[in-house]
RNA sequence: GGCGGCAUAGCCAAGUGGUAAGGCAGGAGCCUGCAAAGCUUUCACCCCCAGUUCGAAUCUGGGUGCCGCCUCCA
C-alpha cells in the first residue's frame, strides 16, 4: 500500500487518487535568473523519482512543473545588467533544462510558464474579489487573510503568532501586515489588468498553472521544505478561496541540502552548482548520494559523502554491466523494492535492495539467472533514475582516437587503425613483453594507457580495457 | 518568542517494542609477476539521565547538542 507523509496532517496517509489510477502531480519548479545548485539537484531528483515511481506502479501520472519567468529577483537582475527580462530567463531556462538533463530528470509533461498564464492569473485574482477574499489598492490587490479562517493550516502557524511575529510592514496600503500581493503594480514591465498595469505575485502563478493543466482538485503538490510558508500556505489559501473546492490532496516536502550544517542556498552564497558538479561527478554518483537519505531528511554535503556515493553507485551500476532490460524481472526483489518504496518513497531501503539484486547476479548460478537479476537491477534501478548505459563509458571512435592518440606515435601504430584496434594491438604488445616476463615494458604500457584515461585489466582470460 | 525536525560504527544511512539493513572507508583472504579491477570475508548494543515493559535504538518524562521555517529561497 502507498503511502506518503503530508504535511498538511502531519501523518503517514494511504495514498487514493482522485480518479482511479489517475494521478496529477505539481512541483513547484525554478524562477530561472541565476544557476541551478545541488539544493535544487535535490528537489527535483527526489520528485523525479517520485513520478518514475507512480509511472512504474501503473499510475497515468501527469506531471507538471512550472517555470517562474515572472518574478522580481529577474527583474532586477534584468535591469542591472541593462537586458530585458527575456534575455536573463531564456538563459537561466536553458541552463536548468541542460542541469536536470544531466541528473537524468525526465521531463515533466507540461512545464508551463508564468508568462503565458498571466490571463489566467487575473481571473483568479478577479474571482478572489469577487469571492470577497481580496481587494485592490492603488494598482495591487491583496489576499486578505483574515477572510480566510484556515490559514495556517499546512505550515501550523496559527495566525495570531503570526499576526504578533509580523514585521512591522511600512506599506500601509494593506489592511493587516499579514495580507499577501496577488497583483503588484509595475509600470515599467507590466501587463495590462483590470487594476492597471502590473505583475503577477509569485504565489498566485502556481495557483494558476495548477488549475490551468490539472484542474481545481489535485493529488500531489511537492516543492521544497522552505516553500511551506509562505508559498504553498498561501497557494492552498488562494485556490481555495477561489475554487470553493479542496485544492490538493497530499502536500510533499523535501528536505535539504546543507554545507558545513548550514542550509545551502543562494542566499547565504554557500552554493555548488550542478554543472560545476557534473563535471566531477556523474549523474548516478549525485542521485545516489541523494537517494541513500529519505527526502525528508536534511543531507550535508561534502567531498568524502560524494566520493563514497560515487563508488557505491558505480559498484550497484556496474553490476548490470554487460547485461540488458527484459520483461523477465525477478518478483520476489520487485516486491521488496515495492515494499521500500510504498513506505514514503524508502529509497535507502530500497537501494538495499537493489544491492542485494546485484549480488544475485554475481552469485547466479547460470547465465539465465544472472539475465533475469541484471534486467531486474536495471528495470529497479531505473525508477530510481540510476542512469545504466554510464555503466560502460562508451565513447565514440572520434573520442576514443582522441584519447589515445598519443599511444599511436609511441607505438608506431598506422594511423589508419581505428582506436579500438589500436588499442588491442598495443595490448598484444604487452602482452608478448608479459610473456617475456619483461616487467618494466609491461607497467610502462600499463602507465602509458592510464596516462590517456585507459584502465587495463588483467584476469586469467586475458586483459581487458575501459575508459575510466 | 512561536512552529517543525534531527541525534545509530571512522564516514553516510535504514530501522519506531523482540534483540542493529545497506553503502563508503578500513582489516584479512582469493586472484596477480607486482598492481589495479573484481570476488570472498570481517567490522556498532544505537547522545545522557530517569521511567513504562518479560523485553526499548524504537514508547513516556527530563536533559544536552544540532538544524530548519516564521523574509526571497528547492
Amino acid at each position: 500500500m502507498l503511502k506518503f507523509h503530508n504535511s498538511l496532517s502531519n501523518k503517514l496517509e494511504e495514498f487514493i487518487p482522485v480518479e482511479d489510477k489517475k494521478v496529477k502531480m505539481y512541483v513547484c519548479g525554478p524562477t530561472v535568473y541565476d544557476k541551478a545548485h545541488l539544493g535544487h539537484a535535490r528537489c527535483y531528483i527526489t520528485w523525479d523519482v517520485l513520478y518514475r515511481y507512480l509511472k512504474f506502479l501503473g499510475y497515468n501520472t501527469t506531471y507538471c512543473r512550472n517555470v517562474t519567468d515572472v518574478d522580481d529577483k529577474i527583474l532586477k537582475k534584468a535591469d542591472m545588467q541593462g537586458v530585458s527580462p527575456e534575455d536573463i530567463t531564456k538563459e537561466f531556462y536553458a541552463s536548468f533544462e541542460n542541469s536536470m538533463k544531466g541528473l537524468n530528470c525526465l521531463k515533466p509533461d507540461v512545464e508551463p510558464r508564468a508568462t503565458k498564464t498571466i490571463g489566467e492569473m487575473i481571473a483568479m485574482v478577479k474571482k478572489l474579489i469577487d469571492n470577497g477574499f481580496a481587494y485592490p489598492v492603488d494598482g495591487d490587490v491583496y489576499f486578505e487573510v483574515e477572510k480566510y479562517k484556515k490559514y495556517g493550516q499546512l505550515s501550523k502557524q496559527p495566525i495570531d503568532d503570526l499576526m504578533a511575529g509580523a514585521r512591522v510592514d511600512t506599506d500601509e496600503k494593506k489592511k493587516s501586515p499579514l495580507d499577501f500581493a496577488l497583483w503588484k503594480k509595475d509600470e515599467k514591465h507590466g501587463y495590462k489588468s483590470p487594476w492597471g498595469l502590473g505583475r503577477p505575485g509569485w504565489h498566485i502563478e502556481c495557483s494558476a498553472m495548477s488549475k490551468k493543466f490539472l484542474g481545481d482538485s489535485i493529488d500531489i503538490h511537492a516543492g521544497g521544505a522552505d516553500l511551506t510558508f509562505p508559498h504553498h500556505e498561501n497557494e492552498l489559501a488562494q485556490s481555495e478561496c477561489a475554487n470553493g473546492c479542496k485544492f490538493v490532496n497530499y502536500w510533499l516536502h523535501n528536505g535539504f541540502v546543507t554545507i558545513n550544517k548550514e542550509k545551502m542556498s543562494k542566499s547565504l552564497n554557500n552554493f555548488l552548482t550542478i554543472d560545476d558538479l557534473l563535471k566531477k561527478y556523474d549523474s548516478n554518483a549525485i542521485r545516489f548520494f541523494i537517494l541513500t537519505n529519505h527526502y525528508r531528511m536534511p543531507v550535508e554535503f561534502n567531498d568524502e559523502a560524494l566520493n563514497s556515493a560515487a563508488a557505491g553507485a558505480k559498484r550497484l551500476i556496474g553490476a548490470a554491466c554487460g547485461y540488458n532490460k527484459t520483461d523477465e524481472v525477478d518478483e520476489e526483489s520487485v516486491n521488496a523494492f515495492k515494499l521500500a518504496m510504498d513506505d514514503d518513497l524508502n529509497t535507502s531501503k530500497a537501494l538495499a535492495v537493489l544491492f542485494a539484486v546485484a549480488d544475485k547476479v554475481k552469485k547466479a548460478s547460470d547465465e539465465k539467472e544472472a539475465r533475469l537479476y541484471a534486467s531486474t537491477l536495471i528495470t529497479l534501478g531505473e525508477v530510481l533514475g540510476f542512469d545504466f548505459s554510464l555503466a560502460k563509458k562508451e565513447v565514440c571512435e572520434s573520442e576514443l582516437r582522441e584519447m589515445i592518440l598519443p599511444l599511436y606515435k609511441t607505438f608506431e601504430i598506422d594511423e589508419n587503425i581505428c582506436a579500438n584496434e589500436a588499442i588491442e594491438k598495443i595490448i598484444s604488445i604487452r602482452k608478448a613483453a608479459r610473456d617475456n616476463k619483461d616487467w618494466a615494458k609491461s607497467d610502462l604500457i600499463r602507465d602509458e594507457f592510464d596516462k590517456c584515461g585507459i584502465l587495463l585489466k588483467d584476469s586469467k582470460e586475458g586483459t581487458t580495457w575501459q575508459v575510466k
